[in-house]
DNA sequence: CACGAAGCGCAAACCGGTTTGACTGGTGAA
DNA sequence: TTCACCAGTCAAACCGGTTTGCGCTTCGTG
């Protein structure tokens, strides 16, 4: 038997079509007595609006667009993409929309889902991994799907296209770990970022270099990861382990041409401030394999804070970031800019630092 | 302005609407040169076929549905799910269908989302985590939805309701485990499972009661866990500190009351096979912090083999799984089955024991 | 030259909802 | 009594595609 139609639930209680929908959506009054019948009649029929049918009528889709655009196995250890996820999940659910989720390799398959997404599979997107020279936002513009986007840092109210940004302050985490480092009594603190074509990663790595400066200390020891557990492991090893430890990029001051170094072991950092747990993970094994006790001999630090780091030994220092709660936001504004109520920014409080037996004062040589 | 519609193109490209639909659809010849014409006027409108309305038209919403029901911080560990979701996508995207993606707390919740899948989301849905006594499988069928489920064992062919299933032989990677270790000379060796009301959980750990005892050794140590790295500590913990560390669901036998343990030590395992990575990450670092050395003296194991563990020190041994290949080869059979051409069951070759430094002779006593 | 068969394209019906202008009967005020 | 008004409902148009019955051409063949 095919599913039960409007015009079924309308016969069966006797009334046209239009006064059926009217008793759903409540667009108009209708009486009392006709609504329980509508209703008696639905349920008898076990009648569902189409949602096709409604997408038609009203052009709007009832879902939302998402669109991950790493490598696998970039996204199977992030820990943050499927709490974000569940988070845009219970909001969305609340109010009856879906999610459509979308993983692609690169940014031209990116163009291609928002193409697809905009004829009429998705009302709006949420744009993720925001990059310096984001060509998205303009795409999607044009596309005239709504959108917001994620970001870590303060909206600049200066970007030519503006899009409601959802964002947390990043910044602030990182300082404060460089902080609790550097009262530990750090003084060679190394980081080792995220892509930093992703703006996220770089505020990240900003911040860490104003904060390590702000202490007296150089900013030298900066190398760039891709999030990735093997980046990770690569980057620690070139500050732990050979002659030319750290990437040429780490040298914002611009000073020539440093002194060479000595004795590697007095160059090595003591201190590692990842830009991911993942990464973190990676490094403090490399570091033990290599013969490092941590904390004792090498502090490390991640950002996310996923489950496993707090049953980890030592258990790693990280940035909780409330994933979820970013996730129920984003979701929750793209709604609003959905209905026109679009607000420019909203800042979501969740970064904090949690710290665990990762960090340990440096040793004493 | 608005978004072009066939009308528009129509008009543009001099035809009916009829008649552009069908030099896309190709349903019936059209002349090369109308075809031209056509084409031309919808590149020149860059009209795109509005998703709703052929929904609508053809009842078919051009998207499928998963629904994860797992704790969220489970989810954000889990390597699978971002990888097999990934593995979907390839496929689907291929075949211009969307992806519709939910993250539920329980199955009622579970059980609602498909009644809205149902009302003209998504065609077909991929059953995750199948149960002894599903329900799943009835009510998809009753609301008439197309689906295929994903099990770790080859299919019973006398169930009740018969969907389509994608399978891995799961068993015999931990039975291929058990027998690594065996080799090596472990005699106590523990299973640290999943949550036993999956299928499955439930029938790694039959195949490794089966395989230990295959050797003549006790299949005593089990302990059922949920995939959570908490659950991992907590169940080594038991297993290797206090005075009763095994549960008594463990003893499938059924010995009417076992002599209590002489010597803790002696009893203890000295290797633990956990049911996935993240488990044994846990476990792994709990064993450390009591002062045990992996895999001097206690081997481990997982099941997934994350990018994460593969840069652990030491490696963990673990099974790689294919998560993705399993992802793409669900959604080709979904598509399949929407179709029509159900195959009954199609087996995945993905699963491969990948040996890594966590496993080592036990200690000679 | 006549006729049947293709080949092509048109127009209209249809998918299942939403929206709105018009119609109805009943009520209260003038 | 008349009339304006209001609540409640209906019928029809509409959203933007797909599908199909039918008619018009054009061609090949006897």
């Amino acid at each position: 038997m095919p599913r039960a139609t409007i015009g079924d639930v309308a016969r069966v209680a006797g009334v046209s079509k239009g006064t059926v929908s009217l008793a759903y959506s409540g667009n108009r009054p209708v009486a009392e007595e006709t609504r329980r019948r509508v209703f008696a009649a639905a349920e008898e029929l076990r009648w569902t609006p189409s949602q096709s049918a409604r997408a038609l009528a009203t052009s709007r889709t009832g879902s939302v667009g998402l669109v991950i655009a790493r490598r696998p196995d970039v996204i199977a250890t992030d820990t943050f993409f499927p709490r974000f996820i569940a988070g845009c999940e219970s909001a969305l659910a609340e109010a009856g929309m879906g999610l459509m989720l979308n993983v692609v390799a690169d940014q031209d398959a990116e163009a291609a889902v928002y193409a697809r997404y905009a004829a009429g599979r998705v009302d709006g997107v949420i744009l993720l991994d925001v990059e310096q020279e984001d060509t998205r936002p303009a795409l999607v513009e044009d596309l005239g799907l709504t959108a917001v986007m994620l970001t870590g840092q303060r909206p600049d109210t200066g970007s030519p296209v503006a899009l409601p940004e959802v964002w947390t302050d990043d910044a602030a985490a990182i300082e404060e770990l460089v902080d609790l480092l550097v009262a530990e009594g750090h003084e060679r603190i190394a980081h080792v970022s995220g892509p930093l074509n992703y703006v996220h990663a770089a505020a990240r790595r900003e911040a860490f270099s104003r904060a390590v400066r702000r202490h007296g200390l150089p900013a030298d020891l900066m190398i760039e990861g891709d999030f990735s557990a093997a980046s990770g492991r690569d980057a620690t090893s070139r500050l732990l382990g050979g002659p030319t430890p750290w990437d040429d990029e780490g040298r914002e001051d611009g000073e020539p041409h440093g002194p060479e170094p000595q004795d590697a072991s007095a160059k090595r950092p003591s201190a590692i401030v990842y830009a991911n747990d993942v990464m973190a993970i990676a490094g403090l094994s490399y570091a033990r394999s290599i013969g490092l006790r941590v904390p004792e001999d090498l502090s490390v630090t991640g950002f996310d804070d996923s489950e496993l780091s707090a049953h980890l030994s030592p258990g790693l220092t990280s940035v909780s970031t409330g994933a979820l709660l970013r996730g129920e936001v984003a979701a929750r504004t793209l709604l609003l800019a959905l209905q026109g109520e679009a607000p420019s920014a909203v800042a979501v409080e969740g970064n904090h630092v949690v710290r665990r037996g990762s960090v340990a004062p440096p040793p004493t040589t």
